[in-house]
RNA sequence: GGCGGCGUAGCCAAGGGGCCUAAGGCAGGGGAUUGCAAAUCCCCCAUCCCCGGUUCAAAUCCGGGCGCCGCCUCCA
């Protein structure tokens, strides 16, 4: 049984959603006034993790992921870069598309733009001022904060908490300083669309509350997105939705730990950040996913070097096993019985580390814990392939098969690595391997040494094993 | 100031009253194996921020400190 932590109400619950076997997801998608960086990445990842493991416990799962193309900072960066603001925003959306293939997040089943979703936006509003959530005022609309009385229940502060904050700017068309835009006036030379209000185009929230429940329904299963999103964004998505409808928007609310730089928040603003498409150009798609999955999903994350690093190094781990299985040609036979004991504990025992890994994920989805059992079944198949000389080694590959199949909902564990690529490197290669090889049959140690630092130093690692030596590009 | 969260080994990180004599990964030390390496296996490396309390029993619950972070303004 899936176990959630309900930011709502800060408890754990069991996972149940409103349709039997069917899952209606929501995650906050980018604003596509920039690339994003590898901090925006996280939210990405992991829910295309939880998308996926949810998926792999047999829930049909329809996610929305939306992409917000019109936005002030989209025409303030177009200003600047003297670029028609639709001409920015698609690049960017072009950008995003491309980054999160190369990250292997899975592209969401609906991926709503802004732009296209306008006149929804626009009715919504109109709805809302009918209920009296919302009023004109010098053609932009504002959404009456006092008006809904569960105004901070996600958040957990009361109005006169936020009052208190004061830094909230003044602004005279406002009936309360807390009301926040659902229409804005367009100025000359800013993208625009008629409303009863005049040429304008959508605040700054309202695009996610029509987007999910356009394509998923008044009430959805989960709405997830970064923490720091939970004030003001996702508590105005909370009052918009649930004035319109007066039903519960979102049954679980989940919010993943920001990413951090020595301690800081990376942000944009602060600076601190690098461009996931950049970051992919140093570590694999699959070292920067174990990083984040190594780390419960809810917990603050420092970004470093260090951290991917070891991040790679535990990853390669796995791999050589999987080689390992792969070079000794073994392959499980499903219907075939171990015949020695050694055997049949051993195939037990991955059986059991099969539920023990999905009674981790069953707890918050936690990853680390879910990795953890990863690890162990990789060093007790390690141990039986070393113990070895019986008829049952064909296991090993059973195991093999249940690493890849739990590494699956992470998106780990996925590639044929240490596999020969072909072409000429590969001939260049048998060559030089061959003929340091024949030095070895003369025991000619010190070239045939010279030539292995001589490969590491060029980034190639070789591994002499009994029947073969073995390279593979080192990153 | 208000609201929320966090503090477990050299580093990363699970665990959230007894199975903890605290998973797992990275790094390090010792050993096995190897021509030497690599890979692999075995062993070693933590009284769980501090102080009080509750309990037969606390890393885990409660109270009080200290430290760090996020949100309250655009931000994933």
């Amino acid at each position: 049984m899936l176990k959630l932590r309900n930011s709502l109400t800060g408890e754990l619950e069991e996972f149940q959603p409103l349709e039997e076997g069917k899952v209606r997801f929501y995650s906050c998608g980018p604003t596509v006034y920039n690339f994003f960086h590898i901090g925006n990445a996280r939210p990405f990842i992991v829910f295309d993790g939880l998308r996926r493991y949810l998926q792999f416990k047999g829930f049909e799962v329809e996610f929305t992921q939306n992409v917000t193309d019109l936005d002030d900072k989209i025409i303030n960066r177009a200003k600047k870069e003297g670029v028609e603001p639709g001409e920015l925003a698609k690049k960017y959306a072009d950008a995003y598309f491309e980054d999160l293939k190369a990250l292997g997040v899975r592209p969401a089943d609906n991926q709503p733009r802004v732009t296209e979703y306008v006149e929804e936006i626009v009715e919504y509003v109109e709805a809302l001022i009918e209920k009296g959530y919302a009023y004109e005022m010098a053609g932009e609309v504002f959404y009456r904060v006092r008006e809904f009385e569960d105004y901070g229940k996600l958040s957990g502060r009361t109005i006169d908490d936020l009052k208190s904050g004061a830094r909230v700017e003044v602004d005279v068309r406002k009936e309360d300083p807390l009301d926040f835009a659902l229409w804005k006036s367009s100025s000359e030379g800013e993208p625009s669309w008629d409303s009863p209000w005049g040429r304008g185009r959508p605040g700054w929230h309202i695009e996610c509350s029509v987007m999910a429940q356009k394509t998923l329904g008044d009430t959805i299963d989960i709405h997830a997105g970064g923490e720091d999103l939970i004030f003001p964004h996702h508590e105005n998505e909370i009052a918009q939705a649930e004035s319109r409808t007066g039903k519960q928007f979102a049954k679980y609310w989940l919010h993943n730990g920001l990413l951090k730089v020595k301690g800081e928040k990376m942000s944009k603003s602060l600076g601190n950040f690098e461009y996931a498409r950049d970051v992919l150009k140093r570590y694999d798609k699959e070292t920067i996913r174990y990083f984040y999955f190594a780390t419960h999903y809810r917990k603050p994350l420092n970004f470093s070097e260090k951290n991917l690093q070891d991040a790679a190094s535990a990853v390669d781990r796995v791999y050589e096993l999987l080689d390992r299985v792969e070079k000794a040609g073994l392959e499980y036979e499903a219907d075939k019985e171990p015949e020695t004991t050694g055997g049949k504990e051993f195939s037990s025992r991955i059986d059991d580390l099969r539920e023990e890994y999905e009674e981790e994920m069953d707890k918050d989805f936690n990853t680390p814990g879910g990795l953890g059992v990863i690890f162990e079944t990789v060093k007790e198949t390690n141990k039986f392939l070393d113990e070895g000389g019986n008829e049952d080694l064909f296991l090993a590959a059973k195991a093999a098969n249940v690493i890849r199949t739990l590494g699956k909902p992470l998106g780990l564990f996925q590639e044929e690595r240490n596999r020969s690529i072909g072409g000429l490197e590969e001939e260049l290669m048998e060559l030089i391997l061959g003929l340091r090889n024949d030095l070895r049959e003369k025991e000619e140690w010190d070239l045939a040494d010279e030539i292995r630092n001589q490969l590491r130093g060029l980034g190639v690692e070789i591994k002499d094993t009994e029947g073969e030596t073995n390279w593979r590009k080192k990153c």
